[in-house]
DNA sequence: TTTT
DNA sequence: TTTT
């Protein structure tokens, strides 16, 4: 019976660079992998244990945020829980994903405690090779070519934006 | 560097009874799988979607709630977000887990708007067959059966009991 | 610097009856009051304690809960805390409040584990006298009178409605 | 009934030093005041606001931060919401308090990014001069010097310590 | 593998 | 000012 309460909050860093791309219907998804440490007591010491979970920013927010999502990066994330479904080999694979409502940066190697877009020029230099996409990359037709907005009559996938994605960061 | 924020809070419906264990060191951990539903439009209908979550709740908190905490249950956790990691066959595998502080009974099958305690005592006749072993489980070293507490000189696993786990329900 | 990261969730029950109300500029405001109980030790006694919090919804979504958010009703909320800041007698006054993005329904006197609509069509009989708009009610311009449309161009506050206020409780 | 779920994360700068005092009974209660921003549109462009919220930490984890929580400071917060109630002039009085389970240093003017305790041999030598203590402080019973612990004998104000305090930052 |  |  309708939808539930599912609220997450995390900070971590980037294990690698955030991986912008298009579903076929023309929408952005940003997909990352974060790492968040927790502290635990073993015998009288304290160990640090890094956990690993993926997140993803689904419209224009990720196309701004994405050139600051580098690896190392730290930022915080709101969202919600998800389980992202498909098929392997005939097989069901499922894995847990956060949903970010917002992401927001930290400083780290993004411009998070600066000026953003000052002085990070040479950012983006440095070709994204895509080699990320090996592995259990769970988007059903998600490719790394931006559509030309012409073949989307709707026009939201990268086009003019909605309240959301407009948010500065 | 330290420990970063990981917060989860969710509410949603048990898809089977809980599973109390004991790990080889004597320490209770209560697993639960739970269905948090959303809903969103398709088309111009709304549909719901179910996302299914492991929660586990560790300590005698779980020992005390565990009688209601069955199939259908609806519960509110509050907790953060763990991987579980282990080996299979010469495999890695991991899985995310909401490893929960708190759960809050908040009634459906069980006593959450009642008395608790009242009116339930059939609940526990019905044998626990444990068949939910099977499947993938990743605790190592969990077994069904209490341990006689002689044997476990800490007492934590279900002795006297520490603060937090006294909280009533 | 952008917008920071900030997320409540909250399970509680209705002091009393939502109130739901319009501002000058036509935005429908659903106002309430939660208390949300937490238990705590006094010596060796378990004692309950009860916090009470200001909640606001804005938006259609209040206005399709609103008949269902009455005094006992168990809710859960997921928001942000927002800093209501307003004069009185020329002295700045300010209360925290929970701004609601969403509000589950969980029980109590609400259908919230029927189904809505069914068997509560007694509920809206007992009229709501207003008499809770005594006090300190910090909305700037908010009136009990549901404006007519017509006087509200953009027609936001009861029109056609957004994406997220049609969501189904 | 019982303890209900209540969780709030949210991150912001300290818009003054951090103040630890210590109740009668040996307590150790750090108080803070934090900035969030949150932008919001203002016709066609981005404002900033800013919200104020109060926090306090309990505890030998406040003792340890508390040279580290210095004004312009940038944390994470998680915790609970509190109602602070006390009376004034005859008057009962309340105001809604972030109750902090854990605090995650961020950067800013705190040493979140470097090496804790290094490089920071100045920062205390600007004395305290607790003028902070104007206003509507509402602890009761609570001052600025820390108690000899001789006086209290189970030794938890500042003494060896439990699990949770020790965590390193 | 699934809850209402 | 308060809910169960």
């Amino acid at each position: 019976m309708a939808a539930d309460i599912n609220s997450v909050t995390i900070v971590g860093r980037l294990t690698r660079d955030a991986e912008l791309k298009y579903t076929n219907s023309g929408s952005a998804v940003t997909g990352m992998s974060i790492a968040v440490n927790r502290t635990r007591k073993d015998g009288d010491q304290w160990v640090e244990e890094a956990n690993f979970f993926d997140v993803s920013l689904w419209g224009r927010r990720g196309e701004s945020l994405n050139q600051y999502l580098q690896k190392g990066t730290r930022i915080a994330v709101t969202g919600e829980l998800r389980q992202d479904r498909w098929e392997q080999d005939g097989q069901k694979r499922s894995r847990v994903v956060i949903h970010a409502n917002n992401i927001q940066l930290l400083g780290g190697n993004s411009p998070g405690q600066g000026t953003p877009g000052q002085g990070f020029s040479g950012n983006n230099q440095r070709p994204n090779q895509g080699y990320q996409n090996s592995g259990n990359n769970s988007y059903n037709n998600v490719s790394n070519n931006k559509p030309s907005y012409e073949n989307y009559p709707s026009g939201n996938a990268g086009g003019s934006g909605n309240f959301e994605d407009d948010i500065p960061f």
